[in-house]
RNA sequence: GCACUCGUAGCUCAGUGGAUAGAGCGUCUGCCUCCGGAGCAGAAGGCCGCGCGUUCGAAUCGCGCCGAGUGCACCA
């Protein structure tokens, strides 16, 4: 497959701006002048002693030299001291051959907290998307019963993917796909209308249909154990298991009552899902359903330019006899047990079209290359105040939606080989550059450990070592609505407000499903998402808090105005900067590079990460400020007003940066917890 | 069979070419007259799955194994 996109640009312009970035381009052109080198790769050395950051430039040049790697680098020194380097003090030469340079820190801290002072919440943001629209569809969750921590995840990287690049100044429009004409919405309806008594006796009327819902739950846990009994039903009751062909079949349609009455099951089990992912701070510009694609005629545009490039065939023998097809891989073989292919079915032999066939139109109608649109209405005003828009039959025409340059697809990596067709027909159409601009970000499904799974009553040794995978059908998996509410309940015995409380369990969970890797499997443990301490979202919170309670006391004591912007921007730095405050201004500075690493990677992982490590040097910088005194004074009661300025200066410059981190993640940063 | 992903401390994970491989949880030992103890300091715990290569230098790159998972539908 192509190189997802995102690799490729270039974002060398947007690092102008970092302090060390400026001091390292210098240092860099220095030596690339002395030893005729290109370019010059730093890292940070293992001992402070040695400096802030060092180069192994000349142990590679030792070959092309001919000479030992300590000669070259000393001589690189010696030519150095003769160059005048802004914010070096020093330069050092270690075995078998660094370059070690140190910065000189006040200077270099001054013009760091000067600048997160100036920037605030801009600070670390960047605009190498200018000018580029990314569409990212997400959470993409079947409307037919409750989330499970699978879809969470899901929604929780989307979401937090599409805050990165905004940050880095793309244009970004986040969708959600409903499939409300799928076989899963089919089965709930066929559950409620004929599993049990009274069926639904075909008169178009609904309400003996709708008193079956136990309103004691809500309607997508109710749906959620409806659903998993339908499909233990199908495997001894062959005449309901029929009755799936016919709602499917009318749901298509679009023409009748029981689609009518699929529309409204699906719509209120959307509802039931934003209401689920807006407690986790995740919102949409656009919902986009399924069954629009059918009423717009999409498939039909995109089935004629598919014929016309002749980028799909009519079979006329064969395993896919009577089919629509798209050549691929090795196409038609023989096997032991007789002929296969492992061409791609678009129109079923009775006429159909297949799923992927309905998302190659789909696909393009988000480049804006179908030249067809959906028609829009406003679905109302989410809790964060934005709008948000759904497709609809009964809507109007509008520009906005759509036209992407590129496309971000989430959705689980089971689903890359349906995801490669699209792209890949999407090509032989000939729009090679959107099937380059399209992204499959493939993250990890999520699975129960069997402890977990034997909390949930299945039926496994909880003690064993190994995992359960989760299943609609099964109705196994841990709802997201129960992990967020045991979670809240944990939490407000010792939260001072129900707000806090609420945004402390999605600060948990949302870090909890970001700091692991899109590329590993979440092996689902209560403990572990249910924990409150060490590296989790509540101790980052905490530590954005506890600056924010000492800026606060600060402010009561006449120590300086919070509300009065720039106060700190001339702040003095003494001239021995500490260890702990050197630490704390180093990682707040690494936060534009962590910023712009997600964005490359497409991934909230990295954030997670760094919010904790930042979260942990401003503890060390709170709890130690200054080592080498006999005692610690808390800032606020420090006498002199330089230092004690300065010292408040830094906690104003990590509460700074924290709480832009943790909204690039998608949480609230408390102010109290 | 073919393709993709994963394998790092007892457990959950960072680290993707640099110097002595890092966190958290759990275990053990200490620390609340003090700006928020959801914390801090310390101890113990590693053939970075195995082998061969590339390189001055490999957890990181290449090849080959081993183990775990997923995909290869006229399902979505």
């Amino acid at each position: 497959m192509d190189l997802p996109p995102f690799y490729c640009y270039n974002s060398d312009d947007d690092r102008k701006e970092d302090v060390t970035q400026v001091i390292q381009d210098q240092v860099a052109s220095a030596i690339n002048k002395i030893l005729g080198t290109k370019e010059v790769a730093f890292n940070t050395p293992p001992k402070r002693e040695f400096g802030d950051f060092s180069t192994a430039v000349c142990l590679s040049q030792a070959k092309v030299q001919k000479r030992a790697p300590m000669q070259i680098a000393e001589d690189v020194k010696n030519e150095l001291a003769k160059v005048r380097l802004p914010y070096i003090k020093e330069v050092i030469v270690t075995p078998p051959g660094y370059l070690n340079f140190k910065i000189d820190h006040p200077r270099y801290v001054k013009s760091l907290v000067n600048k997160v002072t100036k920037e605030k919440e801009l600070f670390g943001r960047t605009n190498v998307g200018r000018g580029r629209k990314v569409l990212i569809e997400h959470t993409n969750v079947n409307p037919n019963k409750a989330m499970h921590i699978g879809h969470i995840r899901n929604a929780i990287i989307g979401d937090s993917v599409v805050r990165v690049l905004e940050k880095l100044g793309y244009h970004v429009e986040a969708c959600n796909y409903i499939d409300d004409t799928g076989v899963q919405v089919a089965d709930v309806v066929v559950a409620m209308l004929y599993m049990d008594a009274p069926i639904y006796d075909g008169s178009g009327d609904f309400n003996a249909i709708w008193a079956k819902w136990d309103k004691s739950q809500s309607f997508d846990y109710w749906c959620w154990d409806v659903y998993s009994r339908v499909a233990q039903e199908y495997e001894t009751n062959a005449e309901l298991k029929a009755k799936r062909a016919d709602v499917l079949h009318m749901v298509e349609a679009q023409d009748n009552a029981v689609a009518d009455f699929a529309k409204e099951v699906a719509s209120r089990i959307v509802e039931t899902h934003l209401a689920t992912v807006g407690r986790l701070n995740i919102y949409y510009d656009l919902l986009n359903w399924e069954s629009d694609i059918f009423h717009r005629g999409f498939w039909k545009t995109a089935f004629e330019s598919l014929k016309a490039k002749g980028a799909v065939v009519y079979e006329t023998e064969g395993p896919n006899k009577g089919c629509w097809i798209v050549k691929f891989g090795r196409g038609v073989f023989e096997t032991e047990t007789g002929l296969k292919s492992e061409d791609k079915v678009l129109v079923r032999s009775n006429g159909t079209v297949t799923y992927t066939g309905k998302d190659i139109a789909y696909q393009m109608w988000k480049f804006g290359v179908l030249g067809q649109d959906f028609l829009y209405k406003l679905w109302g005003i989410q809790a964060n105040g934005d709008e948000l828009w759904t497709t609809s039959q009964s809507g109007v025409e509008m520009g906005r939606f759509g036209k992407a340059d590129k496309v971000i697809n989430v959705i689980d990596v089971r689903q890359s080989y349906t995801q490669h067709i699209v792209y890949d027909c999407l090509k032989k159409l000939g729009f090679t550059k959107e099937a380059r601009n399209s992204v499959h970000l493939d993250y990890e499904v999520v699975v129960l450990s069997n402890a977990a799974a034997a909390e949930l009553g299945v039926d496994v040794d909880g003690d064993e070592a190994g995992t359960q995978a989760m299943s609609g059908r099964k109705g196994l998996g841990v709802k997201g609505d129960d992990l967020i509410n045991t979670l809240v309940k944990r939490l407000s015995e010792k939260v001072q407000t129900e707000k806090s409380t609420n945004v402390l369990a999605a600060a948990a969970i949302r870090y909890f499903m970001s700091r692991i890797s899109t590329s590993k499997m979440i092996v689902f443990d209560f403990d572990e998402a249910l924990r409150t301490t060490g590296d989790t979202g509540v101790y980052c919170e905490y530590a954005h808090a506890r600056a924010c309670s000492i800026l606060n006391r600060a402010n009561e004591a006449g120590l300086f105005d919070r509300k009065q912007a720039g106060v700190f921007r001339s702040v003095k730095v003494p001239d021995n900067v500490t260890l702990p405050e050197e630490n704390l201004v180093k990682k707040v500075e690494e936060f534009a590079g962590v910023l712009r690493k997600a964005g490359k990677e497409l991934s909230p992982a990295p954030l997670a990460h760094y919010a904790f490590e930042l979260a942990t040097v401003f503890t060390d910088f709170y709890e130690n400020p200054d080592p080498d005194a006999e005692k610690q004074v808390p800032f606020i009661k420090i006498e002199e007003p330089v230092l004690r300025n300065y010292r408040l200066a830094l906690v104003d410059a990590f509460r700074q940066v924290m709480a832009n981190c943790l909204d690039a993640l998608g949480i609230v940063p408390l102010e109290r917890i």
